[in-house]
DNA sequence: CCTGTTTTTGACCGATTGGTCATTAACTCA
DNA sequence: TGAGTTAATGACCAATCGGTCAAAAACAGG
């Protein structure tokens, strides 16, 4: 009935989230994200909305993507304990690793920069928050049992002492960009949650 | 000899810190920072250089102001086991009560928003982290003597332990904002440091 | 009072900001 | 083929951005 589109609205986004990661709401121009999605202005606008809903858009698909592959990798581990060292001495560090344009966390980031003054971006960081942790409580419980992790703190407790510890390697990361550094914190932090 | 100022230098620098520190530095335009301080335009370029460096002076100030409170605390305790646990679940939790306003700490936000992509920033908070992970080391070696603190990990490596969990700390109350959740992490990041 | 020096001021600059909208292009269905 | 519908475009907008600069203002010493 129509003129069919021409360029997939999923690739725009995910382009779109690639700038926003990478520059933060405010340094990325409306100009900055035309290059990176390849659209002009006007379609834009017409897909998105304006430039704050692009942006929550592209959080909350950056949000899903990095709960769906924790969530994977803590369902794949051989043990729950395993699971909590491996995300947190070779995932996690991995990640560091390639990290080399210190883009850090998403959510960090947009937490750092909008948090205090949108409502918007705070609700939807409560909401990942709350889900992050409650997976990482659940393994922690699972680990508990198991006798990989100490059972003198509350696996909640402990979940959520991990998610912020999470948010301070990502946002040290964004200025030390030392890969053993990082390592080193997170095989202490393990080493701290065991029995 | 000449026409005396009118209004204090550093006076003016207090006021676009808190400019800065409240909003960032993309968000904040000269004109926030000229109905911050009470200066015109032209008297900022003249007193303090362009924006760049206004904002770091500015950072600096806070840095510094930072580092000597820290170190006067823990002067202060008294014992070194008694700063730490002070430090942690009064003195920081005091300081999350008050951050009603969810600035968190500058010099977080800064490497979070500046941190990739500028090099001077990048080096205040690297001279920052060296001083204090140096203060938080002669504290926690000397806990460590006490007894009060574990000593299976280094006090080197539980010193920058702790700085990164305060930054993780800083972060999430940016959009948290919840006192409870920061006093219990506080209490069990110190219990976690315990023999 | 006059001269010299420095601070303060606000008009002004080009560039860029996020955002709009009328026009054109590209398709489907009758 | 023409009518109807939607996608794509780029010219255009007022507002704001960081930054400059010549002129005015406020003091000091002679």
């Amino acid at each position: 009935m129509a003129r069919p589109r021409k360029i997939e609205k999923d690739d725009a986004l995910e382009a779109a989230m690639q700038a926003f990661w990478a520059k933060g709401y405010e340094a990325t121009s409306m100009q900055d994200l035309m290059d990176a999605t390849g659209l002009k202005k006007g379609s834009l606008y017409q897909s998105f909305g304006d430039k704050k809903q692009l942006f929550m858009d592209a959080l909350q698909r950056y949000a899903d993507r990095n709960y769906h592959k924790f969530k994977d990798y803590m369902r794949d581990a051989a043990s729950p304990g395993a699971a909590l060292e491996g995300f947190l001495t070779e995932e996690f560090v991995g990640f560091a690793l390639e990290n080399t344009t210190r883009q850090g966390c998403f959510v960090v980031n947009s937490t750092v920069e909008l948090g205090p003054h949108d409502d918007d971006v705070r609700a939807l960081v409560h909401r990942q928050n709350e889900r992050m942790e409650a997976l990482f409580t659940e393994t922690l419980q699972k680990a508990q049992d198991e006798g990989a992790i100490r059972k003198d703190i509350p696996a909640e407790d402990l979940a959520v002492e991990m998610n912020v510890m999470l948010y301070g390697l990502m946002a040290d990361s964004k200025s030390s960009g030392d890969a053993e550094r990082t390592r080193k914190l997170a095989a202490n932090f393990f080493r701290s949650l065991s029995p």
